[in-house]
DNA sequence: TTGCTCCTCACGTCACGTGAGGTGGC
DNA sequence: TTGCTCCTCACGTCACGTGAGGTGGC
């Protein structure tokens, strides 16, 4: 007998609205079993929306968010499959890459604004210093 | 005489169409000179473009990217207003790193993938050599 | 004049937000 | 019965996509 959970738990765990969850069902993301008409979330519903919530921070639309999370459960199958399959995931390596680097980019501007803020800050308090010292 | 773009130029040197450009200046996020109703953009155009497509990429709304690309040409101002910019650009920052971990987390989960892929496909071939050595 | 590039509506779409109104078990 | 949580429509919004129809300079 393994944990459930109520969407509400859900909602609350990840910070999102019950009815973002219910439309990433509709769009067929995640299947969670139904008790009547309620929805009961098992740990596998819970840790495909924890993808889907991660792809979303990402920027990723629902549609490359559903390609990715398959490349996780993709079926065994023949070579040629599983070489497609690795072409697939080293194309998604390098998308995140290249997200990776425009963080590191806005990292550095970010930086380099707040050094000069802290420069300005710096010369304002010895203007404050030499004021009181005249 | 500095150098100037059309929309389309600048379009195509960012991979997106000329109406996401014009969607961008009805929001407020660039206001290039106009030559009676053809849009001229500048150096300094061209470079909000590619910070807003940035931001962009990482997710942001239209919204976020204002106010981030706002705190690059904040006043100068009084030390009060210096420390809260700079309280901003620290928020900002803790939002990139949570981001790099969500690539970090999601790079190393499709090199698991990856790797469990690669095993499968050494034990085909393996099988196979094996097939032929019989 | 013919192309080409630009323009302004304006409706469509995707990913939800936000009520409106109704149901089911302590 | 009263709350509480859940449900299903269904319309609104944000960030554009996608034509439709019209204008201006080589």
């Amino acid at each position: 007998m393994t944990r459930t959970y109520t969407i509400a738990e859900l909602a609350r765990e990840f910070d999102v609205t019950p009815r973002t969850i219910r439309h990433y069902e509709a769009e067929g993301l995640i299947a969670p079993l139904r008790s009547g008409t309620r929805r009961i979330y098992r740990p596998r519903d819970r840790t495909r929306l924890k993808l889907v919530l991660r792809g979303r921070r990402l920027g990723f639309s629902l549609a490359e968010i559903r390609e990715i999370i398959d490349l996780y459960d993709a079926p065994a199958g023949e070579a040629a499959q599983l070489k497609l399959l690795l072409d697939k995931i080293m194309v998604r390596r390098r998308e995140l890459e290249a997200k990776r680097r425009d963080i590191d980019a806005s990292l550095r501007d970010l930086d380099a604004v707040a050094q000069n803020c802290r420069r300005r800050l710096a010369s304002l308090t010895l203007d404050k210093a030499e004021g009181g010292m005249r």
